[in-house]
Order: C-alpha cells, then sequence, then structure tokens
DNA sequence: GGAATTATCTAAAGCGCTTTAGAAGACTGA
DNA sequence: TCAGTCTTCTAAAGCGCTTTAGATAATTCC
C-alpha cells in the first residue's frame, strides 16, 4: 500500500480509503489508485486489515474428526457449499478440527476468543446442543445445519425437511397402490430419524395406511438385516419400504434379491441420501437427493448476512429434498 | 496480554515471550504467566500475531467449486484428514473457492499476496497443472495430492498408488484361476486412470494374462454400458472385470444381473474407491479403499514439516490402497 | 574487590492497515 | 470581500503481538 501511496504522491491513508470506496476522496485519484493497485498485483495484507479492522473475514466450520459413518459425502457436500457460499460474499471458510485432547467447546472457545473467525456454522447439531448455547452466551454470530429436536430455538438455522419426503414418499407409494410400508428406521438419537419417523406415521395415518416400523442401532448392521429379514418373511409383509438412508434401503435390496423377491415387480424400495452407488444398484434406487451443497451454500449467505449485521429476527429455512425416481419402486403387485 | 501482564506487575513482551517458551524467562515467572493466562482464558489474537510474525498459521486448499463428479465423498475424506493433520501441527485449513469470474491461478495468486496462508495444498492435479508452476515461481511451500503424467518432478506430493491396486487385483484373480479379465476404463485424460490401465497391462503381461479392456468418456454413461454389454456377451467373456472406478464396477454388476450372469460364481467383479454403497450392493463389491483421509492427514504432516524449514529435498509418497475383499469375486468357474 | 559475565527483565519499534481528527484549498453567499 | 461551507486530502494514533536492543540486578572469576 505504502508503494501505492509513494508512486502517486499519496499518503497511505488516502489510497486506504480509495480502495475502500470511501465518498470523500475525488473519482479522479480513485480510478488512479485502483489503477495503480492492479498494476502492482496488489493485494491488502490479510493480518494487517484484520488487526485494524476487527474483523478476521475468516467463518469457521467446526469438525468432530472420527464420526466418518454418514459424513463423508455430507461433509463434502456441505464444505463446497459454504466455501462458495462464503467466497460469493466475500468470506473466508476455514475447517477447524476438535484434536482428540480437546472438547468441540474447548476448540470454539479458543477460535472466536483468538478473535479468528467472524462468525461459525455449526453441522451435525445434537438433539440438544451444548455449541448453541455457548455461542448464544458468547454473541457469535452463527448459523446451525441442522433443528435440535425441542423445537426451533430462536437462533438461525437450516435443515433439509427429510420428515417431508417420508412424506411425499408414502402419498407416492399410496398413490401407486400401496397399503402397508415398512419402514427401516435406527434406534440411535438422532433428530433427522426422529422428524422421518413421525412424518412418516403422520402420512401414513392420514392416508390410512398401515405402517411395520423396524428399528436397530444404527451400527449394528446384523440386527438390522435380521429385522429386514423377518419383516420381508413375515405372512402379511409389506410391499413397499422405506429406508431411513440409502445404506439401509440397498440393503433391503440386497435382502429381497436373497429371498427371491423381485423389485420393483414384489417390492417397492425408496431411500433417502442419494449416496454414490445408489444409481448404479440394482436395481437403481429411487431416492430422495437432499442437495446439500445448495443447503451450504445458503447456510453462507445467511451467516454473512448476519455478519453485516442483518434484523436480529432468526432465520430459520427449511429445504426440500427432490425425489430421484429410479427403478426400486412401482405399482403395488396385487393392483397390477 | 496486557491484562496479564498488569495483573502479575510484568511487561508485555514479557508475557509474550514467557508464552513463546523463551529461555531468557525464569522459571518461575513462565509458570505463573500461564497459570493467569489459563484463569482468564486468554487466547492469542490471530491479527497481532500474524502481522508482528508474519506467519498466518493458515494453509489453503483451493477448491474447484462445480467438478462434483467424484470430488465429494474424496473431498470430504481429503478435507477431514488435511484439517486433522493440520490442528495436530498447531495450522489451521482455509478452504477457499474459485468463483465463477476468476481462474483458480488468479484465487491463488490473491490468497498468497495477501499473505492470508502460508503454504498450499493442491488437489486434483492435472496431467499438465499451470497450479504447480505458478506455486514453483512464487516459492510458496506446497504440497500436491496426486501426480503428473510427465514423471515426478521436483516438488513434493502425495498419491494413492492405485496402478498398484490393479496390479493386486490382477495377481488376486490370476491366483483365482482367472485367464481373461475385462478392464472397463475411461477414455478421459486422467493421471490415475492411465495409471490404473498402464499397471493392469503390466501385470496381466507378467502373469501371462489376457486383458480385455474396453473405454468410453467418463460422463457417457450409456455408451458404458452398451460397451460391458458386448463385453459379457462375447462368445469369449471374461471371467473376471475390473471397473476402473466402483460406479463402473456397480453398473458391471447390473449389467451381469440383467444378462443373468451370477456373481461371483459366474463373473467375478472388482472395483477401485470404496464408496459409499458398495458394501450394499448384490452382492457386496470387492473393492479396494484408498483410505483418502489418512492421506489428507499425511499431506498436511509434509506441508507443516515444509513450512517448518525442513530439508529442501521434496517429499514423494505414495499410498497403498487395501484390498476389501467382499462378495463380488471368487474362483474362476472353469476351474471350480 | 572490581571487572566480566550471566540471568532476567523492559523499552521501543514496527508489522500493514483503518479510523478519527484536522488541515489546506476551492468554492459559496451575502 | 471575507466568513462560512465543501471537498479532498494528510497526520497521528492505534489494533495486539513479536523482536531487537538494552537495562538492571545477581553472580562469577581472578
Amino acid at each position: 500500500m505504502r508503494e501505492i501511496a509513494d508512486e502517486l504522491g499519496l499518503s497511505v491513508p488516502t489510497v486506504s480509503r480509495a480502495l475502500g470506496g470511501y465518498t470523500d476522496i475525488a473519482e479522479a485519484t480513485r480510478k488512479r489508485v485502483a489503477e495503480t493497485a492492479k498494476r502492482l498485483g496488489y493485494a491488502p495484507n490479510a493480518a494487517g486489515r484484520m488487526l485494524a479492522s476487527g474483523k478476521s473475514g475468516f467463518v469457521g466450520l467446526v469438525l468432530p474428526v472420527g464420526a466418518q459413518q454418514f459424513v463423508d459425502a455430507y461433509l463434502g457436500a456441505i464444505v463446497a457449499g459454504l466455501s462458495e457460499g462464503f467466497s460469493e460474499r466475500g468470506l473466508d471458510l476455514m475447517i477447524a478440527t476438535v484434536p482428540a485432547t480437546e472438547t468441540p467447546l474447548d476448540t470454539i472457545r479458543k477460535l472466536i476468543g483468538s478473535r479468528r473467525v467472524d462468525g461459525l456454522i455449526l453441522a451435525r447439531i445434537a438433539p440438544q446442543d451444548p455449541r448453541i448455547a455457548l455461542l448464544r452466551e458468547a454473541e457469535v454470530p452463527f448459523v446451525a445445519l441442522g433443528r435440535q429436536l425441542d423445537g426451533p430455538g430462536d437462533h438461525s438455522w437450516l435443515d433439509v425437511d427429510s420428515g417431508a419426503a417420508f412424506a411425499e414418499a408414502v402419498e407416492r407409494l399410496a398413490a401407486l397402490g400401496h397399503r402397508h410400508i415398512g419402514l427401516v428406521s435406527i434406534t440411535d438419537d438422532f433428530s433427522f430419524a426422529r422428524h422421518r419417523d413421525a412424518d412418516t406415521a403422520l402420512a401414513a395415518a392420514r392416508l390410512g395406511l398401515r405402517i411395520s416400523r423396524i428399528a436397530a442401532p444404527r451400527a449394528d448392521r446384523e440386527a438390522r438385516r435380521q429385522g429386514i429379514r423377518d419383516l420381508l418373511t413375515a405372512p402379511d409383509r409389506p410391499t413397499a419400504v422405506l429406508g431411513l438412508v440409502d445404506g439401509i434401503a440397498l440393503d433391503v435390496l440386497n435382502i429381497a434379491a436373497d429371498l427371491g423377491l423381485s423389485v420393483p415387480t414384489d417390492l417397492s424400495v425408496i431411500g433417502f441420501d442419494d449416496i454414490a452407488g445408489s444409481g448404479h444398484s440394482t436395481p437403481p434406487l429411487s431416492t430422495f437427493e437432499p442437495y446439500n451443497q445448495r443447503l451450504g451454500r445458503r447456510a453462507a449467505h445467511v451467516l454473512a448476512d448476519l455478519l453485516a449485521g442483518a434484523g436480529k429476527a432468526p432465520i430459520q429455512i427449511l429445504e426440500k429434498a427432490e425425489f430421484v425416481a429410479r427403478g426400486s419402486h412401482a405399482r403395488a403387485p396385487d393392483t397390477k
């Protein structure tokens, strides 16, 4: 910056204000400064700017590394979307990992204590998330990706309305003549599981369908497979099965094949997530695509607005997941 | 920091040196300072530190958003690994997105011009990658994830030795009595595709096996599926097929089922990547798991060493991908 | 016992930028 | 014509930390 100032015979503050677009700089000067800056390949030093302005220009995403399971693809999409959204608003995304020796709360405290970030994105919200309380108290702007179980709260969040997707699946199946639907769920305490369970039941009740729900711990694949086997060999078996996630739906496909049930002729199967591979199964899996990248991008915009000092009212957005019709669902067998 | 100094009746620089672990501070003083810092919940201001030290403590990963295809899960794993590795070394990861209006080179230039990052990770290396030339010239430390096609170069990189994995697959299939192996590849100009093609051919030649290679543009799924169909219905069809990636291998499974071929009895299939869903196919897909998260973590350590001023010699690491034996491969049919 | 060393601390400067207060010159209006 | 008003710039201070040079007191050595 000093270089530019010297070259043009101006003072450093003038250059700063010119580049900052302040009104008390003559248009001609502004142009000269802008040109020289470009010619010299000037890029403002981030540290200097941070120190003077008190803003870091960074937004943090805290990752509890280790929780692999569903994280990978989800995380990739979210990170890509967040980064995209922030860069559109002149912010940078930093990814912080929680070291094994710390709790997520410690890491967050350090992050905001060191002024390294202006705001935070919270992913994978727990049913009762202590991070939310911490950030509310510290008065640091944040946006949560996911809802808590006990109501919307008064902070900003975005979530995929996967419950609505399951209701839609039930409706679609009802329209195809299915009267009895299986739901393979998990017993783990995740908000998304409870939303999907509840909305499936609600939709079924509304349409007068019967739901047979089974559930096992998410990690206990054998228990789940046994449950599915029992479900599909019961005398009064459902004609369609919803998998809480694609991995489960693919297992249903798998077991149906073992049992000699032909999908979708004998049995319809629908999943959720559209994971890699669900388009390549036999038959290709009908599922819902949550557009996590788009969700991340929108979350970034919401947080950017918050940081820019937008209104106080929390912004709470439910995104729709789109149905991806592939080959694993069809009319119910007895209505053909 | 001033608060700590005032509280203990010391000067600010003393506190700084005490926390920095310098030798010219009395042990007793160091302890008192450390205690007070902890009690006050002190976290050093990042901007101040950056400005004074000239180091940002950040390392950048530049994402060309848009290239979805294989990126999601890969990206998630890499980001998680990088972040983990850097946090172990006291560095932070920032994710920069290339806006639609800029080229990746512009973004990189800005990043290093603003001193926002001390070093960079380059992912998804192109056969001839201009980013490498730029960073070499700018003398910014960096580590590439992936190799260029024209030899190892003299910069540091890490890559998964997927060629070796394909050679291993050939060996395993040979040991199971297979004499004729299909390889479903892509025509696109990716380094990984050429490595896999070449090493498959080499291993087959060494073991005296026959390889039938087919290839189509990666995005042209129909052409690929037709090729696979032709391959599997040829009079002298292979008894095993390697898919360049899991998505392709799953398509092979799919088509084999259509054709009434039973896997693995009539046909063995092996993929690469261990994508989500490949453990849930019918039958579960045997594949190779590249451990991208571990790769990311190691890459972070390599770059951290570089930043710490380790020796000049470039570090080039090939990681092994582990075989995941599931249900899609077995003895060749005629040797049963 | 006084010079030379060592151990421990402090003063001052400066990193690159932004912001506040104010100065200089050009213009306006009665 | 001269005080008042704009317009456009500059000087100075300061953000929180690190680093260099130097000061002070305690210790050692001959």
